[in-house]
DNA sequence: TCTGGGGTCCTAGGACCC
DNA sequence: TCTGGGGTCCTAGGACCC
């Protein structure tokens, strides 16, 4: 059996545990500090019930309740709680995993009781950490996630032989982990609405209409596949930063130092997970250009914002623009390798240990103690 | 009049190599 | 002048998740 553990509005809950000025109103959390242009990351039980919930545009969320609280998100806060719920549950002795920062999956074998056991477990955050998760029992990870669901808030839900097929009758396919929107109406037009006719489905027939994504379906859904995610890897894919501007700008000035800042933030963190990056991304969008993106990948890794930054100018020359109207813009680098190469030139080790420097500096006085002059325009309006 | 930001995986075609 | 087969790397696009 397994169990996933999915909090409810997680970085919400983590707000109104810490102020209690904020508990028991409609709270929403937002992905950047300026309260009007963002949209909501997490939303409170009071403001979902108002019909506010994540995704929304914050703009849209204050229309519908002006004394609606707002906090700016505070990832380091979330990324801390979920680390130390992680350590609580190892507690219980059983092999666990992350699904996501708000969702674990804990194998729990042929556990004799496990609604005890999920009880036990809520109780045990909830006395902790003062927010509630909802639990899902069932025979694979794709299974106990969608039962994770059925009772939230601070619910618990078990699927087992006896009452599989009559639950999953009731549940809209959608709800599936992996059935997004595109897929969701695909299975309506071929006549599968509910969880069930999707489990009933054989697997060659899943396969030919979805090619492996349907395999996987099948294999998810009927296997004993226990985790979500493989073994969490050393290393990301990628690491990206992007930013939406209030208004769309033709500043080329102005644009070049975001992509520039951008650069700096993307490098900063690849240093601190001591990688380097042969691929950069770059993606404008605006009102005349549409959605440009092109990415390129180079021979020489690196992990210096000046060589990402160039990178993305001879991106940004691809768009044929002279002076392009930008609205929002992100950069980002992949094909990532550990940085352990020696550095060959003089120069190259100047340069190197120059950053170091830098980002002890930074680490030791603050973030943005130092950093280069050419972002001075993007930081004086972040 | 535009609704954020950070990711993953899969597919398909082109270039190039043997 | 036209002919096979196998493989890798790169780019672009699509779908999905939190």
């Amino acid at each position: 059996m397994i169990l996933h553990i999915d909090m409810d509005a997680f970085f919400a809950s983590i707000e109104q545990a810490i102020n209690p000025k904020l508990k028991g109103k409609p709270l929403i959390v937002g992905s950047r500090a300026n309260r009007l242009y963002t949209v909501v990351c997490a939303a409170s039980y009071e403001a979902k019930a108002l019909g506010i919930d994540s995704g929304m545009p914050t703009k849209e969320a204050f229309s519908i309740c002006p004394d609606l609280a707002f906090v700016p998100a505070q990832q380091g806060r979330y990324i801390w709680t979920s680390e130390e719920i992680f350590k609580l549950l190892k507690g219980y002795g059983f092999e666990i995993a992350y699904a996501s920062i708000d969702e674990f999956q804990m194998d729990i074998q042929d556990t004799p009781n496990p609604e005890n056991l999920a009880k036990e477990i809520r109780k045990g955050i909830q006395d902790s950490f003062k927010i509630t998760a909802s639990i899902g029992i069932a025979k694979n990870w794709i299974l106990a996630k969608l039962a994770s669901k059925i009772n939230k808030p601070n619910g618990i839900a078990i699927l087992n032989e006896a009452n599989l097929e009559q639950t999953l009758a009731k549940i809209p396919a959608q709800k599936l982990c992996g059935v997004g929107l595109k897929t969701g109406l695909f299975f309506n037009d071929l006549g599968i609405k509910t969880c069930l006719e999707l489990y009933q489905k054989p697997a060659d027939y899943l396969e030919q209409i979805l090619g492996k994504n349907g395999l996987n379906f099948y294999l998810s859904l009927h296997s004993n596949e226990r985790f979500q995610t493989q073994e969490a890897e050393e290393k990301p894919k990628s690491v990206g930063h992007s930013y939406t501007f209030p208004r769309a700008s033709e500043n080329t000035g102005f644009i070049r130092a975001w992509i520039r800042l951008l650069s700096e933030m993307v490098a900063r963190r690849l240093r601190e997970q001591n990688l380097v990056s042969k691929t950069v991304y770059l993606w404008l969008t605006g009102p005349k250009i549409g959605n440009f993106k092109a990415q390129k990948t180079y021979r020489e890794a690196t992990n210096d914002a000046h060589d990402i930054f160039h990178r993305c100018l001879k991106i940004m020359a691809k768009t044929g623009k002279n002076k392009p109207k930008i609205r929002a813009l992100g950069v980002t680098c992949s094909g990532l390798e550990k940085a352990c190469y020696l550095p060959l030139f003089k120069e190259q080790k100047r340069r190197e240990d120059l950053l170091k420097a830098v980002d002890k500096i930074n680490a030791r006085i603050g973030e943005d103690t130092l950093y280069p002059a050419s972002i001075e325009l993007a930081k004086s309006m972040k």
